[in-house]
DNA sequence: ACCGAACCGTAACGTACGGTACGGTTCGGT
DNA sequence: ACCGAACCGTACCGTACGTTACGGTTCGGT
């Protein structure tokens, strides 16, 4: 992959967060290259798709977060700054312009862009996030059986229903105010469920 | 919207469902009407797709929930009922597709189907549910300073990220007996959250 | 029985776009 | 200086699809 055609892919990127219709003519305009040039390098117009979604995953990988002495307040301070995080991601105009080109691909059943975006995407995170909470967890401070379910609690109470809003064309912006503050109360709801003062099951109070 | 109209947009929905390619060609064959009804009918292909949106909308106002003597027991029944109500709407192969549809059309900025099956589905289950948590609230038996909070995060609990990866074409379905089970979870999490054993803010635990 | 409205099926038109071809240009290697 | 590879810009082709047009049919009203 070179500089060039990195450069192309942001062209696409560039075009999909604009919005402007996304075909072969325009990226080649935007690129300053011919479509000869991209049917060379990518294939098909799926091609460059494919390749846009992956390169814009690989520039996603931020960094790990440490598990150096983890006591209560060092965990809560990595659960919150890895909620602002993503929070930031899932709202930024990339990211929603991708989950909007891979959800419309993955209605028709052509290459799956959405395999792609949800293997770089929910997945990833959380095979970055799970070490931290099962860190937690033998630090005592956490309580869990099953880390998937903790990790997607975590999700949820993070993101709520922000990313289909957003994806629907909600056009309340998430200040980054707004970020911190979801992060700080979506943490502490996750302590307050998973925390060391809880315990039983994964799923407390089985019965009201 | 007579008769004959709704088995129109009812075919489109079958379109929708199946993946097929959505043109007025395929509409009108499988409708067994003529192209030239539906430009009558429907104006053009974004009006079909707008009255088809509308149509399903129409369709998906379940029944309410009376607030008869809300006990801890009856609210929480209430609750779970609820979120097993539209956990099984959201990952329905309908909701897929047109949230599919509506979304792929967020993109580029024409007619917001986005906003209406934002307004009709997000917004719609918020008016519905609301009520419940402010009824329940003035039993006694839930506690919090936001409604609007409180009802995105049982959304979050409730949902996590199951309509993203549905819409992305994660295959994994969800089962009858995991709806059950998912929305029980949550319900209980919620009331751990908001129920009448903690005290304070919405938020609980400011701090760690 | 007749008329007109509504509708079906199909053909036709215009255009947008994916994909290909090709002449001209740049540039590194020799 | 020369050559060939890579690439740019543009023209071109084929097709899919939105939209329109039109002849034929059904059917309720008179």
């Amino acid at each position: 992959m070179s500089e060039r055609q990195q450069a192309v892919l942001d062209a696409v990127l560039a075009l999909m967060v604009e919005g402007a219709p996304l075909t072969m003519t325009a990226v080649a305009r935007r690129a300053s290259c011919s479509k000869e040039t991209l049917y060379k390098w990518f294939g098909d117009r799926d091609g460059l798709l494919t390749a846009t979604v992956r390169w814009q995953a690989s520039k996603v990988r931020a960094g790990n977060f440490d598990r150096q002495h983890l006591d209560a307040g060092a965990l809560r301070e990595s659960l919150a700054r890895f909620a602002a995080n993503w929070l930031g991601v899932i709202a930024s105009p990339t990211s929603i312009a991708l989950n909007r080109i891979a959800i419309g691909h993955a209605a028709s059943q052509e290459s799956n862009l959405g395999g792609i975006v949800l293997a770089n995407g929910r997945l990833a995170i959380g095979e970055r996030l799970k070490p931290l909470l099962e860190a937690g967890r033998e630090a005592g401070i956490l309580a869990f059986d099953d880390t998937e379910t903790a990790f997607r609690t975590f999700i949820g109470l993070v993101g709520r229903d922000v990313q289909i809003r957003l994806l629907l064309g909600d056009a309340r912006a998430l200040e980054p105010a707004e970020i911190e503050r979801d992060a700080g109360r979506a943490t502490d709801q996750f302590l307050t469920l998973y925390g060391p003062g809880r315990t039983g099951p994964a799923t407390p109070r089985s019965n009201a």
